[in-house]
DNA sequence: CTGAAAGCGCTAACAC
DNA sequence: GTGTTAGCGCTTTCAG
């Protein structure tokens, strides 16, 4: 590739001005069929590609969105990604897809970078950073959308899965099949989805007048292989559990691993719930009893969410997102 | 987010020319200590971000890849897409995902859209394309590595699985352990993946002198659900077989639920065996025998050619990724 | 050590 | 219908 193909040489070789191949690119008006014909001959022979660099200068729009996830590997994630993606792509925008892999650092660098990027907009899912941090990052971005992350008085729209009813769903079930000693696997600390999860975990409890020991608490990174280890402690500090809550299903299917390794039976020993319902809950063996959250959905939500905010309709909502039991073999 | 802060503005409230300004952004020479730290607090003060917009329209650098894949969702990819990434960001690149959902429109849209953001180099995954489609969309990039995707005489540096080998070892093994009647889900059409997967499934026959029957070839999407289908079908047809070699590990579980519909049990009465294994594949039941792909590895393989490209080192090499197998339950 | 001028490739606003 | 001028925010080149 030698230097590339401007306007100009489109230009130039038309037989035209600038303005009017500028014209014939955009379908503006004004420009007679001929010449707009002969133009678009001369773009395909030269292979011609309009810089969006240069026009994102002087339109201050690029037609690329960012989207931060804490990981693409997670089949969450990359549902809700498609959701958006999709979305994006109807309404000719790019998406800028950013993985943080969990790291709040990375989650600050990625930021920056979109925002010198000067993206159009930014949806950001379950994000690690305190409130302060955030709202920071956030300042660089005309038009936001969280996923799964709270925050007040921002001009960001808000888009929440129900988790804490998610969380509750679950725990009453086990409560309502006779498990009183619950453990929970919480996932990130300080994270929205922990928070609420706690919450609902605690809820489900209250309604039913028994008791739960804090340190049937356990927060865990969100990936099988931690929480295979970290169940694995879990289970040996508190051999009377007959129950774990888990974050979501990968730290469930984790969960399932360190029962396997501990000679530990699923259900009959010891009863699991997921979050999500990923393809995966209903692949392992046991199936997982998991909550059910429509993630493509969630994503569509969120992308036309973010495209109402570009077309200037300012919302700035929180909107719940229901969730509802599926039950499994894991916990029946 | 009212007017974005301009370098202009920088310069102008810490009293010096535009000049001084992008020297101290950029960390060239011949500015005192005392300059540049002022500098660096006016920018915080004002929460300056430099547009690499107006930067990339003088330098022709973007900072930017564009990393393309046929399905984000699949483990294989989002695996690859992380080390690619971490490449990336280790150079400071950030990249743009692309998904083409297998659909080869999309693929040049995408493509397309990449070349007029004029990012500084691709990593393009498993391409749908046709020769000269895939050729004439390459044009645009500068800097160019081909994933799993053949294509002569280009200036694009390739990376291919040997897949070729990996199916060819997968067969073999069914043989070995006495199956003669295999069939084969060879996953997209004219893919490379398949092509290869195809020659080495033939290859294993012929090394041992058995004959295998055309109509045992079923092409399919590599995905589960698809898989799902097309394998009741292909298995009404040809009770006979007694083992299926799989595109993917996708395919592998969609055979697997397959057969669960069908009342056939496997591996007593049918032997699967997969490709790629990703996380899924030992945690379905019956665990999958598959051929092992570093994914990571690969797609930082991927990264870091496209890293010595960019850095002028041409290189345009075809290097080949090992493979081999592991055997679990699903064919013992 | 610092600054002024020119221009990257394009579009907005106004001519003709 | 079409062309001209100016300028987006930055870096490069060349002067001080």
């Amino acid at each position: 590739m030698s230097r590339r193909v401007t306007m100009a040489d489109v230009a130039r070789e038309a037989g035209v001005s600038l303005m009017t191949v500028s014209r014939a690119l955009n379908d503006k008006e004004g420009i007679s069929e001929a010449t707009r014909e002969r133009i678009q001959e001369v773009i395909v022979r030269l292979g011609y590609r309009p810089s969006s660099i240069a026009r994102g200068l002087v339109t201050k729009r690029t037609g690329t969105i960012g989207l931060v996830v804490p990981d693409n590997s997670n089949p969450f994630f990359s549902e809700v990604a498609r959701g958006i993606e999709h979305t994006a792509y109807a309404n000719s925008y790019s998406v800028f897809l950013c993985n943080t892999e969990e790291d709040p650092q990375r989650e600050k660098a990625v930021l920056h970078s979109l925002a010198e990027k000067y993206v159009d907009g930014l949806v950001l899912c379950s994000s690690r950073l305190n409130e302060d941090d955030l709202r920071l990052c956030l300042r660089d971005f005309s038009a936001q959308v969280l996923v799964n992350c709270l925050l007040d008085s921002t001009t960001a729209d808000i888009i929440l899965t129900h988790s804490e009813e998610g969380q509750r769903l679950a725990v009453a079930h086990l409560l309502k099949r006779g498990h009183r000693r619950i453990g929970i696997l919480a996932g990130p600390e300080r994270s929205y989805g922990s928070r609420t999860r706690l919450k609902g975990y605690a809820d489900a409890f209250a309604e039913t007048k028994i008791a739960y020991e804090p340190d049937w608490i356990q927060h865990c990174s969100p990936t099988v292989d931690a929480s295979q280890r970290i169940t694995v402690e879990l289970l040996q500090r508190h051999p009377e559990l007959t129950a774990l809550a888990c974050y979501n299903d990968l730290v469930a299917v984790g969960a399932l691993k360190a029962c396997s390794t501990l000679g530990v039976s699923v259900p009959s020993d010891i009863a699991i719930v997921g979050f999500d319902d990923i393809p995966l809950a209903s692949l392992v063996t046991p199936a997982l009893t998991t909550i059910h959250v429509q993630r493509y959905a969630l994503g569509r939500m969120a992308g036309e969410t973010l495209m109402r905010q570009l077309r200037g309709e300012k919302t700035r909502s929180v909107q719940m997102f229901p969730v509802h039991l599926v039950t499994r073999e894991s916990a029946p």
